[in-house]
DNA sequence: ATGCGGTGCCCAAGATCGTCGATCACGACG
DNA sequence: CGTCGTGATCGACGATCTTGGGCACCGCAT
């Protein structure tokens, strides 16, 4: 057994190299060979890790949803369902330059849903496990009288994950006319228009 | 003067091989080769009428959007406010199958909004237009009370614009979860919300 | 009617890309 | 010290976008 590489790592190395030719020339750009050449490498060496130009932009969008998951991770939430909910949109929504990044990303990937198989179930995957999330949260939001136990929970999950999506997009692609201060404004908003004692003026 | 052809109409007619291709083999498929081919002229005509594949698919995109504002056209819409509020959303989310090219293309050129400027200043300038149209509708839904007088204005544009992207982007990348009919019931189910007369409970 | 110029259309070549096959370097183990 | 598998590379093929040049044809001026 000669010369031993940890192959995920540099599988890894190879995904933020896609990233960042993403971000310089767009989705369109990443080609192997200028991925390859961002990080340092001859393009055949790229093929010796991932054999398809598809394998490799698919592994990049799944790193970045693996990441997007493991800052959701609920350990570290305040004690309140309400003031939880609140930082968990802080921490999914693209607010911070390292999350800003990532939907870029993200945005850039989502053309290949349309084409590329293996990203449609990737996309599909995260959406669920978003729903999830967000049907997780709700609920304690109900239990805590945060929100009405009245609603339709499918429906409202639904609304808050289109909303959650449109969100994310806007801040990405419509950045002047949606700062993040706006956004945490309009998840606020949101949230206060499913209170029990949501006046319907307000 | 000598063979004059009207170079509109055939952009026009190339716009509509470009929808076909699309629908047929996804947007990767929409190479200059097959809308030649599926226009029944060569690849160097093509060139002739759109110097670059991106000019070719950002036109095919501008027509749509033209026919996507020419379909909001209040002037055939129903009397009451409400009715012509759901019936102006059933004619801008994507839900037949025309429609939902167009959003399929959108969807495609979103990745560009970030790197190429004209794409850029297509995206503002239509969500700049998005709002207006919205704006319009939710003034006529509180002057005929159907939505409360309280709200405010600017947020629950906003918070429309937003809940639309990302309700037309759920069309177009996770339509089993997703179907036209849920849509009209989101945005049935949201305008609900903001009515003067919502029980906070539904 | 006839030549001329511009328009519409196309072929061919250059550049880039994805992918495949063959090849080289090298280190660990027998 | 030889052998073999792993890691890395090069070269080539087909497909693609794009550019530059060239051909055909039409309409007006002469």
């Amino acid at each position: 057994m000669p010369k031993i590489v940890d192959h995920d790592a540099r599988r890894r190395e190879l995904a933020r190299a896609v990233w960042q030719v993403i971000r310089e020339r767009g989705v369109a750009g990443a080609s192997v060979r200028a991925v390859a050449q961002r990080a340092g490498w001859s393009p055949s060496s790229v093929q010796y890790y991932f054999s398809t130009q598809a394998e490799l932009l698919n592994f990049a969008m799944r790193v970045i949803a693996d990441e997007t998951e493991r800052r959701a991770d609920p350990a570290h939430l305040p004690a309140d369902p309400h003031e939880a909910a609140l930082a968990l949109f802080d921490r999914l929504l693209p607010l911070d330059p390292d999350a800003r990044t990532a939907n870029e990303v993200w945005v850039a990937f989502l053309s290949r849903v349309l084409v590329d198989a293996e990203a449609g179930a990737f996309n599909a995957a995260s959406n669920e496990w978003l729903a999830e999330v967000f049907r997780d949260q709700l609920q304690r939001l109900v239990a805590a009288g945060r929100v009405s136990p009245a609603i339709d929970l499918d429906l409202e999950v639904d609304r808050l994950r289109v909303l959650f999506d449109g969100l994310a997009l806007h801040l990405v692609t419509d950045a002047p006319r949606m700062p993040p201060e706006r956004a945490r404004e309009l998840i606020r908003h949101h949230l206060e228009t499913l209170s029990p004692s949501a006046a319907p003026d307000r």
